[in-house]
DNA sequence: GTCTATATCCCGATAGAC
DNA sequence: GTCTATCGGGATATAGAC
């Protein structure tokens, strides 16, 4: 799950336990949202209930961890995929591969970003204020892309931008309402139809319509 | 709030208790979540928690109502406004419309639909059940659009449609998550960048390049 | 560090007066 | 029909043993 530390990190059990309810914390938001008790948390994770409190300082602090780690990881994702291309590319690869990122990332690599889209919002305001930052970090990441692209002359310039952001980040958060990895349909299907789409659009060209 | 029903509907005041009662729980379900308690429901009603109990079974069956009324009503607007098109529409037109009408219901007609949204992921899977019928109905409606559209040869062939209408669908129900009526942007607008880039896509029609 | 046992709180639900 | 009062279940959180 994303890429190994630079640091090997020789782990303490403290630290494997604390990072082991975390995980499942993370999976469990992610399969049923935020009215997850803690009994199931520690359940999944092996431990008792009680133990969850050495580790962090209560449920809500253990859900803002989770959000907080899954915004790192959604971020730091996108950002790697971006180094990873060549120094030739284009504007329009950096939005193309940035976008085909942010749905990896969500449908395949993780569980953090998943839950985060199911628990986000129902967090009460003042909590919310503690995420801002990297939230903001995340979508303006995104925005310059489609800026850029858009500055480059490769996307029309009568579109609204910031629009055209959230709808696709809405297109690609709602995949965790309805992709599940069995059933037939694979992730890499599902982004392909989605990157298509939001560059070429779903008509038939119509300078290519014979009749 | 929908068109007018035919029949006038001279409501006794305890219809009218119970409907206020149902929309104040859709508005709470849209504004927060699952998580509303019956009692923050109660206050904005203008009632005792207690009463509600003489309208509904319990907070179950009240969720519940909420959802089947929020599916019907967007279903009914959504076929509305495709009846109201002209005999002469294409199969295009009619997917255009419907995907506008979808996004309408949601960001611009009820708490209903809304409501749903936020609610409908976190029910246990015996109460998803008995809404199946009527997400297959929606689900349905709009996938027809896109395969007699793609029959018709407006829309690519390669493309597949079950994961497009999920796309387009997801980008609509995530503006609830982002969306206020304040702010500026108004929903048309929103709704016109959406039909846009699902048509035509985002990027610059290449045979237009002048380099 | 992790457990068991328990305190505490909150909320849905019910009973019965009005 | 709507209220007040209260019960009971369930989940978070805490205290203290091991």
């Amino acid at each position: 799950m994303m890429r190994d530390k630079k640091v090997p990190e020789i782990k303490t059990k403290s630290e494997e336990t604390r990072q082991r309810i975390l995980d499942c914390a993370a999976r469990c938001f992610r399969e049923h949202g935020y009215s997850v008790r803690l009994t199931d948390i520690a359940e999944m994770a092996g431990v008792k209930t009680g133990s969850i409190y050495y580790h962090f300082n209560g449920r809500e602090d253990l859900v803002l961890e989770v959000l907080r780690v899954g915004l790192r990881m959604n971020i730091d994702y996108i950002k790697s995929r971006l180094e990873d291309l060549p120094k030739e590319a284009t504007s329009l690869d950096r939005l193309r591969t940035a976008v085909r990122a942010d749905a990896e990332v969500l449908m395949e690599i993780s569980d953090y970003g998943a839950a985060y889209n199911r628990v986000f919002s129902v967090l009460p305001d003042d909590r919310k204020k503690h995420l801002h930052a990297a939230r903001m970090d995340l979508g303006g990441l995104l925005l310059q892309l489609y800026k850029d692209a858009q500055r480059d002359g490769y996307v029309r310039p009568g579109l609204d931008l910031k629009t055209i952001h959230l709808l696709v980040f809405g297109a690609i958060r709602w995949t965790t309402e309805w992709y599940r990895p069995d059933r037939g349909r694979s992730a890499e299907l599902v982004i392909d139809q989605l990157v298509h789409m939001v560059m070429q659009g779903i008509e038939v060209d119509p300078a290519h319509i014979s009749v």
